[in-house]
This record gives C-alpha cells, sequence and structure tokens, in this order.
DNA sequence: TTGTAAGCGTTATCAT
DNA sequence: ATGATAACGCTTACAA
C-alpha cells in the first residue's frame, strides 16, 4: 500500500505538506504540484480509516431498517426513498452503510453504529415506539415514517391522505365506505387509520367497526386475508380504501377472483403509488407518497443534523404533502 | 469517548492485557472477567477504524450498482438479490457499504472501494465490458448477472430459461412467437436473445427479424414500445417472450388497451418473477430467477475469495438455474 | 510555506 | 499470563 510517507519521499516533501497539499491547506503551489504529481504517478489513495480515526469523521452515514417488516432494502416503497435519499448524501460526499440488524436489539444496533463510527442515522419504519438512542452523546439521526419526539423525523401527510381517500368516494356517491389498515403499531398505520375515522365523521359517515379490518404489515397476503373479511359480511362495502398498495393489489385480485368487477362492484383506492400502481388492473387510484422528496428533505435534514450538532435545529419534523392520483379503481355511484 | 485506555485504568491491567480480553486471546479467568466487568461498566465500544488500521480489515463489502440502470437499489429484482446477499454477509460479520457512483468513471470508484478499505466488492448489473480493477493487488470481486474472466460472477442461466420459456410456447401450439429483448449491451439481454433463437431454431421455428424488438432496459416505457411495435405488425405473434417481468406486465396492459385479450389473442411469458408477476391480470407466466439463491451463492463466493485471497479458487462463476413458472398468461391453441 | 512531533484507538511483537 | 512499545496512516498544533 502506498501512504503519504512513499509521497513524501517521492516528492521530497514532508508527510505534513504532502498532508495539506491534499487538503488544500496553505502549501505553495509548486509543492501542490510535484506533491499531486507524484500522487498520480504512485498511484495513491488515502487510507479512510486512518483519516477518521484522525479527525473523527467517517464520511458515512449508517442506514437500519426497521425489523417487524423482515423485507428491508426489498420494498418497494422504502427503496425508492431509500434511493433518493442516497442520491443526495452522496452530493456531499457520504457513503451509506447498511448494518446487520442484531434481531431487533436497538440497542445493540446502536452500539454497532457507534462502534462504526458513522456521522449519522437513518431509521425506516422503525415499528414499536423504541428509539434507537440511549446513549449519552447521540449521533445525529433521522426516521423515516415515524414521528419522535426527541430525535428528528420525516414523513408524509398521512392522515390528510385519508381525507383525501375518504373525500374521492364520497365525491363519487360512495357511502359504504371500508378500511383496510396497516398494523396498529406502525405509526403510519394509526394514522391512516385515525385521519380515515376522521373524514368519515366529515362526511356525516357511520364508522361501522366490521369495515375496518387490519391488514398488518402492508403486504399481499395480509391484504388478502384482510378484504376476504370484508368480502364474507353480508353487507358489503362498495368502495374501500387500503392503507397500502400492495395490500390494495391483493384485494383487488381476491375481489375479481370472487366474481366481483372492480370498480365497477367495488372500488379501491390504495396509499403509497409504488410503480406497479399504474399497471395493475384496473390501474390503481391512490394517494400518492412522495418518495423522492422524503428521501431528499430527510437527506438535507440529517446532513443539518451533522453540521450543527450543538446548536439546536429549528425545524425537527417534516411532513411531506400526499396527493390524489386518480385512475381507474374508483367507480362512480352518480 | 471511552477507549481501551479507559478500560485498562479501570480495571487495572494494561491495555495489551485488555485487548487481549477482548479478542479472546491468552488471557487469565480473572482478567477476563474483571475486563469485561468494566467495559460494561463505563459502556466502551471499540472503534472500527482504529482496528481496521491496525488490523488491515474492515469487515465491509463494497456494493456498486450499473450505472446504465440509473435506479439502482429500488430495482425489484435487484434489491432482492442485494437483500439475500446481505442477510448471508451479516452472518459473518459483514455490513454492506454502497459507495456513490461516481459518474460511471469506474476507475474513479474503484479507487474509491481502495480508499475505503473494504474487503470485498459486489458488483450488480455492470453493462457494457468494462471491469472494475485494473490495480496492482485487486481486491476480491464477485459480479452478479455478467460474466468476467478475471473476478467471480453469479448470474441466472439466461439461455435454459428462453429455452424454457420457447418450449411452453411450443407445447401450447404456437408458432408465431415474438421477442421483447433487453438491451443487447446488457450480458443477459444478450443471453436470452441468443437462447430464444436457438429454441427456435430446435424446434424449426423460423425467426422473424421484425418479431425481434428492444425493449431497451427493461423498463415499464421500454416495454410498452417494444409491444406497440409488435402489434402494429400486419401479422401478429400469438405469444411473447419477454425478457423482463416489467417489460411484459407493460406489454400486457398495451395490448388490452388495444382491445385484444389476454391471453385469447396474444399470450405472454416473462423473466424473473417479481414479487407482482403473480398479483397482476392475467397473472404472469414467467421464467423464474432464483433471487434468494443468487444472493447466497455470491455471498458464499465472495467471502470465499476474501479468506483465500492468495489460493486460486476452483469454482469462479457459478449459474443459478431458472424454472418456468405456470400461471395464467399463456393460452393453449391445441 | 514547510517540517517535527504528538495524537487518534487498536493490534501485535517481544520481553518479562 | 501480563505489560511496554512500536506500528497502522493520517491530521494538526506548534516550531522553525
Amino acid at each position: 500500500m502506498v501512504t503519504i510517507y512513499d509521497i513524501a519521499k517521492h516528492s521530497g516533501y514532508s508527510i505534513a505538506t504532502v498532508s495539506k497539499a491534499l487538503n488544500n491547506k496553505g502549501v505553495s503551489e509548486k509543492a501542490k504540484k510535484k506533491i499531486l504529481a507524484s500522487v498520480k504517478e504512485l498511484g495513491y489513495t488515502p487510507n479512510s480509516s486512518a483519516r477518521t480515526l484522525a479527525t473523527n469523521k467517517s464520511w458515512m452515514i449508517g442506514v437500519v431498517f426497521g425489523e417487524t417488516l423482515g423485507i428491508g432494502i426489498a420494498h418497494p416503497f422504502f427503496s425508492e426513498v431509500i434511493e433518493a435519499f442516497k442520491r443526495h448524501a452522496e452530493l456531499y460526499g457520504y457513503d451509506l452503510l447498511f448494518v446487520s440488524r442484531h434481531m431487533g436489539l436497538q440497542q445493540e444496533t446502536y452500539k454497532h453504529l457507534l462502534h462504526r463510527g458513522v456521522d449519522g442515522i437513518i431509521v425506516i419504519q422503525a415499528f414499536g415506539e423504541d428509539e434507537l438512542s440511549g446513549v449519552s452523546q447521540p449521533i445525529p439521526t433521522v426516521y423515516i415514517d415515524r414521528p419522535t419526539n426527541k430525535p428528528g423525523s420525516v414523513h408524509s401527510d398521512n392522515k390528510a391522505g385519508s381525507l383525501l381517500a375518504v373525500k374521492h368516494f364520497v365525491e363519487n356517491g360512495h357511502t359504504k365506505i371500508a378500511h383496510i389498515m396497516g398494523d396498529p403499531e406502525n405509526f403510519a398505520g394509526r394514522e391512516r387509520l385515525n385521519g380515515f375515522k376522521e373524514a368519515m365523521e366529515l362526511h356525516d359517515l357511520p364508522i361501522q367497526e366490521n369495515y375496518i379490518v387490519n391488514g398488518g404489515f402492508y403486504g399481499y397476503a395480509g391484504g388478502r386475508e384482510a378484504m376476504i373479511r370484508l368480502l364474507s359480511l353480508k353487507e358489503r362495502p362498495t368502495a374501500v380504501y387500503v392503507a397500502g398498495d400492495e395490500m390494495a393489489i391483493a384485494a383487488m385480485k381476491v375481489t375479481k377472483e370472487w366474481g366481483l368487477r372492480v370498480p365497477e362492484d367495488i372500488s379501491f383506492i390504495g396509499f403509497d403509488d409504488v410503480k406497479l400502481a399504474q399497471h395493475v388492473d384496473p390501474p390503481l387510484t391512490t394517494i400518492k407518497q412522495d418518495k423522492e422528496l422524503i428521501g431528499q428533505q430527510s437527506a438535507i435534514l440529517l446532513l443539518d443534523k451533522i453540521n450543527n450538532k450543538d446548536k439546536t435545529t429549528a425545524v425537527d419534523r417534516k411532513v411531506i404533502p400526499v396527493s390524489l392520483v386518480k385512475r381507474e379503481s374508483v367507480y362512480s355511484l352518480k
């Protein structure tokens, strides 16, 4: 391995001068030129571990995925968000470190991150209320898709999404509206449910308990099962607001399998707007989460925290607007 | 920050003994006990940068995504593969470092990885023939989804997949079979195309040039456009073998938009078996790539290379079998 | 502007 | 079994 000592010897300067030249501190043009030439000739690459050790700055951001959803990176919503986050963090020179999960032991995961010396942490979809920190000098952290008190967080305006969905159903003449919810242990799931209830009240619609079913952790299987429960009711809903696109797609599928027409017999609105939503049949009307913006804003927030570790940040919780994307899974009763 | 010096002072031993105790080298039970107690009491966490500097081992694996497909992590096939890879690598104590892309400059990316001191590299979906290395002491590398001469590689048996697809069409009475290919700059795309041609010859079927259209980089848009070309033909095919599921789904969709029935008028077989394939209408018959196995085998191969850097590895290229998953997008003409 | 030397937190060598 | 001490490659006062 070629080190600054080699460069020093080859260029005729001291290692201090080499280091300064490499970091654009005060060195003469002449020295800089010579040193850079040696760097190129010898093929020198700085050693990040040594640099991190000396500067206490790793230029890495730790990424932690929630545990409950075993799926992690492969989830279409989260992967898009993290991709956007990555693109933004890269601009500022950060790499992303995906750390091992340590079997749900938050404490262990945090220690591991500490061990790695990451400059910041991004937590995606942590179920439960437990937070990652708990140590004296906490690492700047931003949570995506769930709010917290102390650290920063970025998430969609879930309630508003529910309002949008119910309103759209009502405008199309629906009154028998059901909701397939995400697991209530999950913040987004709770918020969407609350929003749904609020919206129903707002429109003077009754909230039937058996019209609210738990689809679990946003997967196909859960959506399917939940929909079967709804289909088994003596009085079926004419519209179903589903807390996640994948669940919605599964729900539409089983509905068709039962010989009902979508959307003529039952209408659907999903949540997320994953890519495939527009490619299913019928194309799914859904509440769009702005993954690009979520990823970007969480990067901005985290970088700000990293750079102003001491000062208190003004904005510490960002709520990203959602929007209704009208496609063809809602039938007008009027 | 609490270091081994603090532990040494607190426990009454030297830093050397502390280090040994922490690494299970020869220390007395008594010393170990005391030291571990101090560790717990002071909340000590080892510093990985220092350790890496001293041992020249980072316990990180660098992950590089192909450039052409700007999408990276968010691609359903690759995200599943990398997820499987991660699960396996974690078992052996490795974290994954997703490095920034450096604008397609392979040389720069490699230097960056060198700078980071990763123990191994996994490259996913590199288009073009350029390889990542080029330096004297290359870092152990495994390529997923493309073969290489020097380094190791893991990819599906693409040709066999094409054979399977065509055979299935033929068995169902189809003779007018078209192919929507992936971009030929891509290894998988070429192999699937070659396999398609071979299979057609095998079954004594003519290969019409206008029945082979380029869908580009496996996206919805490309699949849609390619299918429109096929639909515009005076004599349309009755069956289309599509080199990727997303393209296939887009192709089915536009076919329906044109007022044709799927599969009665045109049958489809895709490639990949992404999760949503079973949730579209009709459920897509497809060639399944074993993402779990690909991820796992590439991890095994890479770890083997890391641990036997000097020795030559016996197996250096793994071809993963594919299989036909029959669903409902193929119509029998018999 | 340039160089010397100390320090970052570990591991590893070599005595004791 | 334990402990000084050098070494890993870099940054950074502080001197010159």
